[in-house]
DNA sequence: AAAATTGTCAAGAAACTGTCAAGAGACTCT
DNA sequence: AGAGTCTCTTGACAGTTTCTTGACAATTTT
């Protein structure tokens, strides 16, 4: 399956090189060699992009807003690319969540060795995003509105079964068995968990915008 | 700018056919036939080398030491040659790092394709920078802000990975997988080596700065 | 109004982390 | 080969953080 790469690249000849070179390597590249057309097709338009290649000097705006603005709104791999080589900028690249930096002029072969290292370690990460929150199973992280929220393991196993059951209620048993719990536990302990959930998510238990009680029943989340 | 070589090699006539040849190429040569006085010059008196070469076939002390001991000491590449075909050799030549090999004979102006080959490649070394610190991936040497700070094997391995996996928890159980560590370790063990290394990057466990604990998971680099 | 259920507090139990210290193991140098 | 040094591993234990639970008030159902 083929991978589709952003790039934003002001130089369009070198634009053309690179999607001809890509290419047989499996990668279906678009490029752009205006940044704020770029974020329009990613961001606005939504296209399915897997990776964004991005050349740091650009017109119009500069490269360090555009990743910053595609990392803040988006959990996608970048490939910084640029001819300044001091390392202020190479800091900064990183410091922006760059993940994987490219001395300009670079080999054509060396980028695709960049893109498939960067795609497979971006690959572990199974990250989701539901209304607000977004969710990295593998690391037991969430992110509500681009701010972290630290949630013990187990807020986090029930916020992730809950959301992954959106609109379903779940009972406490439910909950218990799917978390492999002591099934001799308490449903009060549940209920708990959940009150504190609440509380780290900014939930009212009068008025829950996201985890509802179910009466009798148990707890359901609505995004 | 003339790139300065160091010469290790017995057969004096060739020593200076090969300083001749190098010269046009813009390779300031710099012969030596006893190894000794080599190190002496690249290691005691610090004289700044950009590569070495070096011939197997020595007086005094065997080829293969005097690769080891200027790669344990200085991060400098080095080719090797030799008349010595046989692969053991040349595998071993490649495991002690030397950077290139060249079968003897060899045409001058092989060794000056060589030279530029492993020059490039060393120039773009594994070097990258993440908040305050560099890191060579190859030499496997950390700086914190300008300063060297030596991790052990581990140690290195570990921060590589954090650093590599930026804001990503990382269970004990996915370390110890990652960098084939026994399986069957203790996770107490992860846990010291964690601790040495924030002792040796300043940082404190109960407020840390780089390497924070994600309670019940693991650890995660935060720069 | 009584019964059932839920929300949350507070406290103790359980699980986890940080680090010391000791010993095992690897490597170096002679 | 053997002493010495550096690194790795582990048990122990104190200090934290999280989990669990009983209690009771608030809420919903019958």
């Amino acid at each position: 399956m083929s991978k589709k790469v952003l790039l934003i690249e002001d130089d369009i000849a070198l634009q053309e090189l690179i999607i001809a070179y890509l290419e047989p390597f499996g990668f279906t590249t678009v490029g752009y060699s205006n940044p704020k057309a770029a974020l329009d097709a990613l961001l606005v338009r939504k296209e399915p992009f897997d990776i964004v290649v991005l050349d740091l000097m650009l017109p119009e705006m500069d490269g360090f807003d555009v990743a910053k603005t595609i990392k803040q709104q988006l959990d996608i791999p970048i490939i910084i690319s640029s001819a300044r080589t001091d390392l202020g900028n190479k800091i900064y690249g990183y410091d922006l969540g760059a993940d994987d930096y490219l001395d300009k002029p670079y080999e054509p072969r060396e980028l695709v060795l960049r893109l498939e290292a960067v795609l497979r370690r971006y690959g572990h990460k199974n990250t989701f995003t539901v209304s607000d929150f977004t969710i990295d199973e593998s690391s037991k992280s969430l992110t509500m509105d681009g701010y972290g929220i630290d949630l013990t393991r187990i807020e986090f196993d029930i916020f992730l079964l809950l959301v992954k059951n959106r609109g379903k209620n779940l009972s406490r048993d439910q909950i218990i068995h799917a978390l492999g719990l002591d099934e001799e536990i308490k449903h009060r302990t549940i209920d708990m968990h959940i009150s504190n959930l609440r509380q780290k998510i900014g939930d009212d238990a009068k008025e829950p915008l996201y985890i509802k009680s179910v009466w009798g029943i148990g707890y359901k989340f609505t995004g």
